[in-house]
DNA sequence: AAAAAACTTGACCGTATGGTCAGATATGTA
DNA sequence: TACATATCTGACCATACGGTCAAGTTTTTT
């Protein structure tokens, strides 16, 4: 119907400017970190003007603040990739693998999650005290059954999921660095298999699991 | 005052105040990154008038550049205890023991570190292409030897240094995430201990060695 | 003692930044 | 068509920043 169609442009418009501006804002704070980051930059980047983007963002800080949020969610969706049901050796190599993907797809995202931590988290505070301490502690207690079953290594469950999460971010975060030790090239697919498979071979090894 | 008192304070003057300078900027560029981190309070932190700042270090970026310089002296000195004389099991777990010490007690240095890869190395790439690169390829090639002698597991060198770099400098550059999902509390002695257990543990087993 | 060198600092300056706003234009509604 | 609402944008502003400088004070040298 018209108004169905009028409604859903009048929509895709707002959306889709945002979308630009978010993925503009995303690459600019990650590479010149939140101050370094001018609303220009990312209107440059953008291709808009930089009053257009305070027409959809009110503040930097707003900006800012939908990035980090952005990133969190997907994390959270592929943490959900991490299925207990599934046992120790399937849900810990999905996680791997799926976070591992996430550090290709999604290195800006990474970067600015990064240093939003290391500078103290002043505006993802919250969600750290929150969903992911939650998360954080249901998981363990997975971890914990898995070894009072005997189906894994006694090791402190979280410094487990701070491995995983250092070891597959770190491709991201320092994918700069990797890529200079790479002769100077960004990893092709069968070197982002390797970088895989190496990964989880060396964590579900070292708990003493077999790699599936 | 003493004379010699007098003249040792002469000396002591002009690199004491460098000192005090450099330290207050490490943490402040840490905790701010390059842009966020203003003069002014590098200057408030280290007690000192602005312009004072400006006598001993020309600019800001000069000023940022011997704080990374001199983190990377720390951890390159680090890195000679990756002492390929030892065999695999001693060397890898002395390395891994020294990275966690300097991430406990040179949090900041590596807070610097990690921001400035993660936007792309402008001021010290031709470190990553130097030294860096050439204390990786010596390293990766007594790996290699190891792993042909059949003393580890065959793992592809360059995966197992990032590892070892991610998880380790984890705890510096993530502390704050680590300190909210410990109750809001840095680690004591005790819990150090065990992260750098669960760490060698992990790595060492993980690529086929047992722990010592 | 006096000249020189090193150090300290408040006041100042040009620039770049985040944000505002009024007016123009496009889009949807009746 | 006439009206209303959403979108766009150049020009503008107050503020905060890195850096300078001249006038001082302290320390070292002769």
């Amino acid at each position: 119907m018209v108004s169905n169609t009028v409604s859903f442009h009048k929509f895709a418009k707002r959306s889709q400017n945002q979308k630009i501006i978010l993925a503009a804002a995303e690459k600019v704070f990650a590479e010149a970190g939140y101050a370094g980051a001018t609303t220009q930059l990312i209107a440059d980047v953008a291709n808009l003007p930089k009053a257009n983007i305070h027409y959809y963002f009110k503040t930097k800080e707003d900006l800012y603040r939908q990035v980090v949020y952005n990133i969190f969610d997907i994390w959270m969706e592929a943490a959900s990739a991490f299925d207990t049901e599934l046992g120790p050796r399937e849900a810990l190599s999905r996680y791997i693998d799926k976070k591992m993907d996430l550090a290709r797809t999604h290195p800006y995202g990474s970067k600015v999650w990064a240093t939003e931590i290391i500078h103290g988290a002043p505006i993802i505070q919250d969600y750290l005290e929150g969903q992911l301490l939650e998360w954080s502690q249901d998981r363990s207690k997975h971890i914990q059954r898995w070894i009072e079953n005997g189906e894994m290594d006694s090791i402190d469950p979280a410094h487990l999921l701070y491995m995983i999460w250092s070891t597959t971010q770190h491709y991201a975060d320092f994918g700069h660095q990797i890529e200079t030790l790479n002769a100077g090239k960004p990893y092709s697919d069968a070197q982002w298999q390797i970088a895989k498979l190496s990964v989880k071979t060396i964590i579900l090894k070292g708990i003493g699991l077999t790699p599936s």
